[in-house]
DNA sequence: CAGTGATATTTGCAAACGCATTTAATTCTG
DNA sequence: CAGAATTAAATGCGTTTGCAAATATCACTG
């Protein structure tokens, strides 16, 4: 596997890391934040019996309606033999359940439950609470700058997805 | 544990996530972007027979001199008995050796050997190229408040951290 | 419309993970 | 300064993860 046709870069020096230093690194400080942000939740979800990919699986499903299970997948963050395994501990407790899709017999439908709901508004309120927690001393404009930012972001990472 | 003083919120009606929308909640879209950039990563990795956290602790050593190992989990975000056995296996291969602390000898320091900074140095690129492809269309001015944002959310979180 | 290739989901399995505990060393306290 | 409490790192162990393969269904092609 011979790299035989570089696009259209010349071979420039890139910056190292260590130039840019880790604090001026976008990835560095979104993995960093992010971990902790998932870590203050998870003691939250062990009391409720939860993991992430399960809360995951539920956050998206309280907004999306019956997505495909590879869909879910992609919502939620969640690869999806992991997911299909937490969908199977989700419906177990109740909280979601599987249906087969009409047009196309292959493919299952998510459904959250009502038990589903109340599992993911108990949840809800540490969610927020770590979001103003990260936000915190953050004006408003900067904040929805910074999510357009994100949506950007997305965009441009979601070329070949969904 | 009860909460025995609220800070300042009333017990006003939380927004529900529904009526923020997924994609205008930061840390979904946070984690939505660093799950892509990092799946993107580990194909690259896997053939340097890196994982996630052995290519984080080489990203921190390739910038930190010597940190602690209980620092150098907080700095790379990987959980510290994972680390240990990350570190073990780079050890193994002569990318990073551990030293005891001079002052401290339960301490160890961590550095990174010649063939880890080579090791680095060939991932490099394909971070620095992700990173480019997640900043594609987005201005440098847009991208500067973008990380400064980021850095003052990490500095709400690190509170009670290093 | 049989046969080949794609697509949706599940499952087998080995590796990785993280909590809790252990081991070792340092610091604090009376 | 002995003993208790704390801290750093490693390890035991059950669970989770994710790749690859299996299963089931659908779409396309000659």
């Amino acid at each position: 596997m011979t790299d035989q046709s570089p696009p259209e870069q010349p071979p420039v020096n890139l910056p190292r890391l260590g130039e840019i230093g880790l604090t001026n690194f976008a990835p560095y400080l979104m993995n960093r934040i992010m971990g902790r942000y998932n870590a203050s939740l998870r003691d939250e979800m062990a009391g409720l019996g939860l993991t992430t990919p399960k809360m995951r699986a539920l956050a998206v499903l309280s907004v999306i309606e019956g997505p495909l299970i590879r869909e879910l997948s992609v919502f939620s963050v969640v690869e999806q033999s992991t997911l299909s395994r937490a969908l199977d501990q989700l419906a177990t407790e109740g909280l979601i359940r599987r249906e087969t899709d009409a047009a196309d017999s292959r493919a299952t439908r998510v459904l959250i439950t009502e038990a589903g709901r109340t599992a993911f508004e108990t949840l809800w309120p540490h969610m927020s609470e770590a979001h103003s927690r990260m936000f915190r001393g953050i004006p408003a404009d900067e904040r929805r700058a910074f999510v357009g930012t994100l949506q950007k972001m997305l965009a441009n990472i979601r070329k070949h997805e969904i």
